[in-house]
DNA sequence: GATTATATGTTAAAGTTTTCACAGAATTGA
DNA sequence: TCAATTCTGTGAAAACTTTAACATATAATC
């Protein structure tokens, strides 16, 4: 059958935001939540925790709301979070390296089974228990082992390249951690973290923050 | 007088990955661009293009283009990147130092001036040359020098009370790297790196893929 | 057990963002 | 120099997203 109606990104967007959420209720000890009180935690309005949901079904009772622990393992079930999920690292400089260490995304079914990276210094060393391969093994090591998603922490120049070559072995998922817009034909999905751009838009913001207090601040002094 | 209408935050989005664009295209020696070149670049329309800069005015013109250099300094200017910014990092585990390493933010402005950890093991060492310091010493360090931005790479234990001493110490800007939504004043802005929600999100969209692709191949079968 | 209060699922309205369409300004080429 | 082409700025339409409204189901209370 497949997917009836496409859900709209923004709403999958949404989905790992209520996960957390409703992962802290959890271990509060909060057992029952409403649309609204949900809502409020997580900035959003009622409706749209509701029309959200709605999209997948109808999770919740009337006059009561939503059972936490069964509300999150749907939307973990929707999410994939029932599965174990495989990942390598190419490119162990700093953020690769952070990454590979960062023990957070195991809790949620995901696990760095490879690291690569040209730099003779750094094959052969371990993070954690994962020894660091020359980039001219990945090919060899997916064949090998089931990998669905590949993060590319690589410099910006390197990027495309791991990009072609992670695609042409069959790996779905490309969790891209550089400035490079990836092209990928459609049966492969990109994720974007664009730090840069991030640390731009809020300087931005916290431009306009600086200016007004200035104005009100010379305002101030006016009277 | 002040911004005249609000930019919608979207449109902020844009901002930082336009001005990507025309650096790349700048670096590569391309002087003149249209809106429908820059638009199939970035993969969006041109009509948007066209659209996000109306906002701000008008760059172009008409049956030539925009000035490559000049429409990045336009963008750069309502970024703020002409001017200088400061940013101290909280939190020196894995990320919070490969963050301090990353070379490419200080290109933009944007330049790291304090690192502080609560680790005895970490106070004292460098990054760069940068002295860890311990936190009970970021009060003094922010009277002592300006900074702009904190960013926050504590566990998710401490991200509230360290936001809300960054915001007391009047700090407008806030990059949060935990998986902690932040409750701020409104004369404070927020940027959040939720790196889980990102890999979920991809994690979504694999599940997709390697379906549709087992069922094609079930099908193909069939036949 | 009846009544009141609560809160969902769902449709419709309002608001926002993207795309379309085109007049007219500027360039390009003959 | 003139005609043809290009391409912006801009208003309007279309598409999408969020919010509002409410019938109805369930829980809580008396």
């Amino acid at each position: 059958m497949g997917q009836q109606k496409k859900i709209p990104d923004i709403v999958i967007k949404r989905l790992p935001i209520y996960y957390r959420f409703l992962t802290n209720l959890h271990q509060m000890g909060i057992s029952r939540v409403s649309s609204s009180d949900l809502g409020k935690k997580m900035g959003i309005t009622s409706s749209q925790v509701r029309q959200d949901f709605f999209n997948f079904g109808s999770f919740g009772l009337q006059g009561y709301g939503y059972d936490v622990e069964q509300l999150r393992q749907e939307i973990g079930n929707i999410l994939g979070l029932n599965k174990q999920r495989t990942m390598i690292i190419i490119g162990a400089g700093h953020l690769g390296q952070a990454l590979a260490r960062h023990s957070a995304f195991e809790k949620e079914g995901y696990s760095v089974i490879g690291v690569f990276d040209i730099n003779p210094h750094l094959v052969g060393t371990k993070i954690r228990d994962i020894e660091i391969m020359h980039v001219n093994r990945i090919s060899q090591f997916c064949k090998e082992n089931k990998v669905d998603i590949a993060v590319i922490t690589v410099p910006r120049t390197y990027a495309k390249d791991v990009a072609d070559l992670v695609i042409s072995l069959g790996i779905k998922g490309i969790w891209n951690f550089t400035s490079v817009k990836l092209s990928v034909p459609d049966n492969v999905a990109v994720e974007n973290i664009h730090l840069s751009d991030s640390l731009m838009t809020l300087g931005y913001y916290v431009k306009l923050l600086q200016e007004k207090e200035e104005e009100e601040k010379a305002k101030e002094k006016e009277e």
